[in-house]
DNA sequence: CTAATACCTAAAGCAAGGTTGAGGTAAAGT
DNA sequence: ACTTTACCTCAACCTTGCTTTAGGTATTAG
């Protein structure tokens, strides 16, 4: 079983972080300890997890501060479950659809644009945005609004 | 046709980015211009093209550093044809198709990890990375060394 | 001719996501 | 007991990709 109170050293081992980062997330509101008689943080073993949703997160092109509003859906009154995590995941799931979605516009794109005469120009989809310099307005603009 | 000699305002307005991004790309050396006799940036219009690809580089996660290399390899002495733009698109666009099956595993993998109680844990091929914490070294890691 | 823009340089600032360092306390090994 | 290692806080620093500000020159519109 875990143990159930994990020493800021530990939990950086265990996750393969920084002791520093630690801290920060704290500072940041994303992670949370107790302390110890002498003042030195201590943590209860879903710590672990959430760690490893940061960084997974963070792969994901997640930002903290986004991960720490989904944090917010969290109980606080108890460790939270397996389903806890999963409605987390299935939020993120869906922008990471989005995210791959985009990606795979502009690469079908790029076979196109770049090593064409389109890009920079009026009505490229890659290149194309506030592109109203021409005589007429641009047209649709594919991909520039997509997921960052 | 394009203009030949371009202000920064023009290119700016043009191509929907500020005039200190131009001035940032410059000093970066990503982009180059003359001078007019007052000491004024012009520009020839192949700075469009540029502008648009590192625009377009950004979007798939390219920095501008790897974005500087890659300009590196266009010609110095010739305006840089559709062929030669061509070429540094299909390098993209292998490194964007790395990304977006990074990306896919990353979500594959989400469904059942987040979720269920490996994340955290030793195998876990989202969370794991110098995870030899446990009895016996962890097992495979299929995510963390994955394009950024 | 004059006033409003546009442009110039250099330096500082901002946001994200941390790391590093200084100065000091706590806990653990021998 | 003593020394090393782990931990504490706070502040400063780092990188990327720009923007903002300040102080000054050039160009353009009326």
């Amino acid at each position: 079983m875990s143990q159930a109170n994990w020493s800021v050293g530990e939990v950086a081992a265990r996750c393969g972080v920084n002791v520093s980062a630690l801290h920060f997330y704290e500072k940041k509101g994303l992670i949370r300890s107790w302390r110890s008689l002498g003042n030195q943080r201590r943590y209860k073993s879903d710590v672990l997890r959430r760690i490893s949703v940061i960084k997974a997160a963070q792969k994901m092109g997640i930002s903290l501060e986004e991960i720490k509003q989904a944090f917010t859906t969290l109980p606080e009154s108890r460790t939270p479950t397996a389903k806890d995590w999963e409605l987390l995941s299935t939020r993120w799931r869906e922008s990471l659809n989005a995210r791959i979605e985009y990606l795979q516009r502009l690469r079908d794109s790029l076979s196109g644009c770049i090593g064409c005469g389109c890009l920079s120009l009026k009505v490229c989809p890659i290149y194309n945005e506030g592109d109203r310099c021409g005589k007429e307005g641009s047209g649709p603009v594919i991909l520039d609004r997509g997921p960052m």
